[in-house]
DNA sequence: CGACTCCTTGACAGCGTTCAACAGTAGTGG
DNA sequence: CCACTACTGTTGAACGCTGTCAAGGAGTCG
């Protein structure tokens, strides 16, 4: 078990892959980036989730906490045995992990090549919504930054996506730093997910 | 083995993945679709790649020929075994190829999100240039159409960026059907793949 | 030859970015 | 307690990259 604080990195991009992890409190984005400082966040993680789990023996993103976070901590090899030999359904286990990454990843290929911001905007309040899964107020743990380099836009962009959707009382405000967001009206919200147009 | 004409569908999203294939001669898009028909397309699979496999029951894309293509299929249970009893040598070559899809997919929402048209396309003539590996020219199997939605971008912009390169002596095309581009200057195009920029 | 498909190119519009100003909150130290 | 600073988020204005719409060329095939 280990403490990161907000911000600080716990594995990079190529480094060794020799832990997993689980998160116990707390959230972590995972990324890239390109030589001129552009990042693309490939997923978010949340309380429960896995990662840093790899096939390979280096990391191909860089994680980093997102707030504070604690975490659980696995050595690999107790995961994947030895060479040809290990426990099948541990085995299968990795594999539904892998899986799962691989699924969020080709959904996520769609919404950055074909949808729209607001669309984005509105999928990713959507998604966040069913993992958050908490009744009324969703307390995001990322910032507009973050938020923006997941899905391929600027933070201003997705500042005036949110701001349109209050404006359409789909969705409010509630605490002081704008992260609490409260959810309104979720058929529309699923809506603006897929059509982007205003039928206006 | 099986024969598919081009343009025939191999088989489409959220069906039974019973079979996995591997090419022999020809080209495969898969793809997701919008509801309103915007495409985005995963990845092309050219001779000797393995698709279609999947760790779920269903497949999550749809597969169609590009051109005339000879596949070779496998069922799906000769790969995975019974369950939890299979060869694990054999499951492990399965979690390869995920995690081959996988690092595909993470390295293409990086593209997708934060590259821009000119990168893309450079990006793309790259991919292909190491994948088809023939000494001078290559010959893309698909059209202006499937690269853009590869890219994320419209034909338009797709052939823009072509001629743009054109121009730039950094390749020519050869043929009649425009299909056919030979790479003069790989490590100019290497240059416009991460910086897009023109140093003027 | 005519119909069709694919590709290129031009003109223009619009969505999202860039640049900028400003407000609200938190943390720090006098 | 109050400046002072730093950070985050919102909003406005202008720009520009990419999309949209349109026309035309070139190849293919019946």
């Amino acid at each position: 078990m280990f403490r990161y604080r907000a911000g600080s990195e716990i594995f990079g991009e190529a480094e060794p892959a020799d832990y997993v992890y689980q998160i116990r409190q707390g959230a972590v984005r995972t990324y890239k980036l390109l030589s001129d400082g552009r990042r693309q966040i490939g997923a978010f993680h949340l309380p429960g989730d896995i990662f840093g789990i790899e096939n390979d023996e280096v990391h191909r993103f860089t994680a980093e906490a997102i707030i504070a976070t604690t975490v659980w901590i696995a050595k690999r090899r107790s995961l994947f045995g030895g060479l040809g030999d290990g426990d099948v359904s541990a085995t299968n286990n990795v594999r539904d992990l892998i899986t799962k990454n691989l699924e969020h990843a080709e959904n996520h290929l769609l919404l950055l090549g074909r949808q729209t911001a607001l669309e984005k905007v509105a999928a990713f309040l959507l998604e966040m919504d069913g993992r958050l899964e908490q009744p009324e107020v969703m307390g995001l743990p990322m910032g507009r930054r973050d938020i923006a380099d997941y899905l391929g836009l600027t933070l201003e962009t997705v500042s005036r996506a949110l701001s349109a959707l209050r404006e359409e009382s789909i969705l409010s405000f509630i605490g002081q730093t704008q992260r609490e967001i409260a959810l309104h009206d979720r058929s529309k919200l699923a809506q603006r997910a897929t059509s982007g147009l205003h039928s206006r």
